[in-house]
DNA sequence: CTACCTCTTAGAGGTAACTCTAAGTCAAGC
DNA sequence: GCTTGACTTAGAGTTACCTCTAAGAGGTAG
């Protein structure tokens, strides 16, 4: 299993170590494993959820959200440890109406961004008659 | 011709009065006119230059390069004065430049939210997948 | 061995963008 | 004429999110 250091994951991810320190701190990130001399070592796993994390977050999803989504650890861990699916759906329901909720506010930023681009295109075209014509 | 009182125009526009007197003072809305009793009364062309600069500010441009955009005026304004076209253009060239660079961001932006989005599509289908045949 | 780098921790400091307060003015309604 | 409420100002406080510092320990290169 390959392991990283808290530098090559804030490299691999995008996140300074310090952010990742204090994501762990505030409760978003799982405590990660840690070598002999007690220094964090993260898997390929932790790495994908922090992307996952970072993804969300840029998209406009608050750290209190990200919270409320994580609280109550790995899903698919619990599964693998043979948690009923029954004890899971409750996780499993706050998650999926965090998601849509989160679906949604982002079809609405895209829709945003959309009407702003097409107006951003149209003054940029009028600056430029303005330069060739006027 | 229509005056709104700041009120008003907070309401319209969708940025609080607070907000408004804040941008004015950092000198990313020009003085609007006032009433006799000293209180600022607002054009159509004053909330048309909100909507855009809420717009932008929406889409991710700082307040900082705002301000590098409006800091000389109404160019449509100037333009009406007669000063020739010949004055303007470092200001045209400006604006173009930083209006280009918020197009790039917002298309960058639009692209990593379709992607958040497919990815946030597919999650909750698996999460669903779950509850339904786990 | 010594210098250096990176790690650890708790907690302080910084930044952008508001958001509100305090103290006071002004005009309208009762 | 007095209260109400919206307005004015300068400037302090708040929020979210980092970002860094200080103090100290472990491992590696010269």
């Amino acid at each position: 299993m390959i392991l990283f250091t808290i530098r090559e994951a804030a490299e691999k991810c995008g996140i300074s170590s310090y952010t990742l320190r204090y994501y762990e701190k505030i409760g978003l990130l799982p405590p990660p494993k840690r070598d002999s001399a007690g220094r964090r070592c993260y898997t390929e796993t932790d790495l994908r959820f922090m992307w996952f994390l970072k993804s969300v977050k840029e998209t406009g999803m608050s750290l209190e959200e990200i919270h409320e989504f994580v609280k109550d650890g790995c899903i698919m861990e619990k599964i693998h440890l043979d948690v009923p699916i029954k004890e899971l759906t409750p996780s499993l329901n706050r998650r999926i109406e965090i998601l849509t909720k989160h679906l949604e506010n982002m079809e609405a930023k895209k829709k945003e961004l959309e009407e702003v681009i097409a107006a951003t295109k149209s003054k940029l075209d009028s600056y430029h008659s303005m330069l060739s014509e006027g």
